[in-house]
DNA sequence: CATGAATGAGAGTTCATTCAT
DNA sequence: TATGAATGAACTCTCATTCAT
């Protein structure tokens, strides 16, 4: 950010042009996110998009880490909640939240992460796999699992990565032959199992 | 395509081009590609580009269309060699197949794979998508166990969007705190363990 | 200037904004010189200063006037000083004064100087001629040369513009294959054969 | 330069662009010289120019490896012409060349030479220099000076900017109350002693 | 047919200046 | 009066595409 916002009115002006980068990229796409369309989204001129940012990259770099903060506060929310549950019902309702975390806000999270390569996306990725590490952590040993499981970062890795292009693939055709709601279960079946491999002795081949 | 070449040297100018569009792309992102790049890569001028092809759309679409015909082919061989595997390994075989395919190249079908949301894709994944299908439906039929499996294709589904997304991620970040040995092991875990749950009973919750 | 300063806090804010503009076009260089750059650096509002002032020609105007007061006094300082040196110990002395002035404050007199065109330097040009004339007269005087010395004022453009321009291009490639001692020596014997034929017959072709 | 021009057309849009930059440069300074303006005084569309030229400061260079090139062999001439003259004549000759140089070309010299610090000017000094020094030595030569001069780069350095920067300054305030013809006048004295200094003992103080 | 010169809309960015607060 | 938010014209540069040669 080049200016720090000292006025009531600049700091507005900072949140519209975020919100207005994020309008634009669920709309546009990523590809058609330019600054003009950001400062028009923003009701502003693009002078002032350049007054407290270094330019397009700083924007969604800003909308990243702001998002990085509510999607941690909706992990720790269902995190509490998932608690109580089975392996099994918390890794059901946490696909199912990442889903409609992913159809909210006009597909704008879709988009992020259909082009995860082009973003600045490290923080992002740090700041989570942390926050899911230490939930995942705290369930095992709620629920006297031993611990620590079996690769654990490892199981993550491909528990979220397995998840989430599986989703956002489901999304993009969605209506096209896929039956969401059999993907999701069959999902949740094949996350679980990799996450119980990682407590019991490893599965004997078919 | 504009023209269809009818002669030798134009079939083989059509080829020359598609061969230089994956050049380009491999070696400076799907980003970088840029018409006059792929003209200059293929020895040819942008006009002689655009006599047979319609634009870079076009030019990766024929590129794609390129691809699936080789890629088919080549699940068919492994396919031939995969028949007799037990189910673990010929998913062992098919995922590193896939890191290495991801891998050759010069990376061009790593930066296809993370890009697809933007590339005209509906042919190719169609087209695999039956491929297969059909492999499988032969190598359930073939190792006698009851057929249809249930929900196959979605168990398909998710199994090849889970391996390349993870893979694709893996080889994003290599060299970055996951261990790939341990991440193909536990995916090829993972995936043979969601193909069984297709043929045996549902795991029942832990 | 858009308004006369006529409170102790005016004056000093005229004064903060012109010492920022000597510092800024030292630091950042004329092109660099911003009209933010210059309220920051006076640690005001660019309101502020386009109260004081119509833009950011009239602060280098201003400036430049402080500039040509201070100048000025340091010539009349010089000249008291060379009043009693021999013309060729005064012309050694005015240079390396001029040589030494230039270094000074950051670079800020060698940026001017180069820039000179750009500048509104008609007023700074005149009141430095008019002081340079008329020291040269007294000096003349005194030391009982006839007077009025043919061509007084050619020469003394020709004078301080092959100085300056001489200086400037020395002090641009310092290190760069001239020797500054040697330049100096020969540019205090060129002035001073200058300035003397003014006084004797003009020298005979070689 | 970007591309190399190959056939004869865009040959001649080269050689259009560099004369369009030139006649800009004269006509609106080096400040006014944008790359639609360049453009447009060639005749040609923004994009053209970047076909060729890496962007205006390419263009500026090649404007003046042009030129070098034009006023060595200027130079040479002037040379030849030159060498049977005495000094004095050969000095005067020189300023006249250099005024009636800077005063072609609608001012496009001046506005240069006004600008040295801010153009990539390297080559073509040293490439001036090189001339300058090889044709002197001869001159000296050929008129049974004795040689090396003392401090003939020395000498040199000093009289091609002092020479210059006067003849700048006088033709940016001409009618402004000096005569030109006294300067140069005064001018040939001057620069015909500093370059006898060189040959002669070191004039004795006045 | 092949060529590559030419286009021009549109992207990103800067900064002198104005004006509501 | 002081502030600094807001402006927008202007600039540099890119690239898919066309078309005269």
């Amino acid at each position: 950010m080049r200016k720090k916002p000292q006025q009531a009115r600049s700091r507005q002006l900072v949140d519209a042009l975020i919100e207005a980068t994020s309008k634009v990229i669920a709309q546009r796409g990523l590809d058609g996110t330019t600054t003009p369309a950001i400062a028009e989204a923003a009701g502003v001129s693009v002078g002032s998009l350049y007054q407290y940012f270094d330019g397009k990259d700083a924007l969604i770099t800003a909308l990243l880490d702001k998002l990085v903060t509510d999607l941690a506060r909706l992990l720790d929310l269902q995190a509490d909640t998932a608690a109580s549950m089975s392996l099994r019902d918390m890794v059901r309702s946490a696909i199912q939240l990442t889903l409609a975390f992913m159809r909210s806000n006009e597909g704008l999270y879709l988009e992020l992460a259909r082009n995860w390569h082009r973003l600045p996306v490290d923080h992002v990725a740090d700041t989570l796999q942390g926050h899911i590490l230490e939930r995942s952590r705290l369930y095992f040993l709620q629920h006297q699992l031993e611990y620590p499981i079996r690769d654990l970062p490892v199981r993550l890795f491909i528990a979220y990565n397995s998840t989430l292009f599986t989703l956002m693939r489901l999304m993009s055709q969605e209506g096209g032959g896929v039956n969401p709601e059999a993907v999701v279960e069959c999902l949740v079946d094949m996350i679980t199992g990799l996450l119980e491999q990682g407590v019991a002795a490893p599965a004997p081949a078919l």
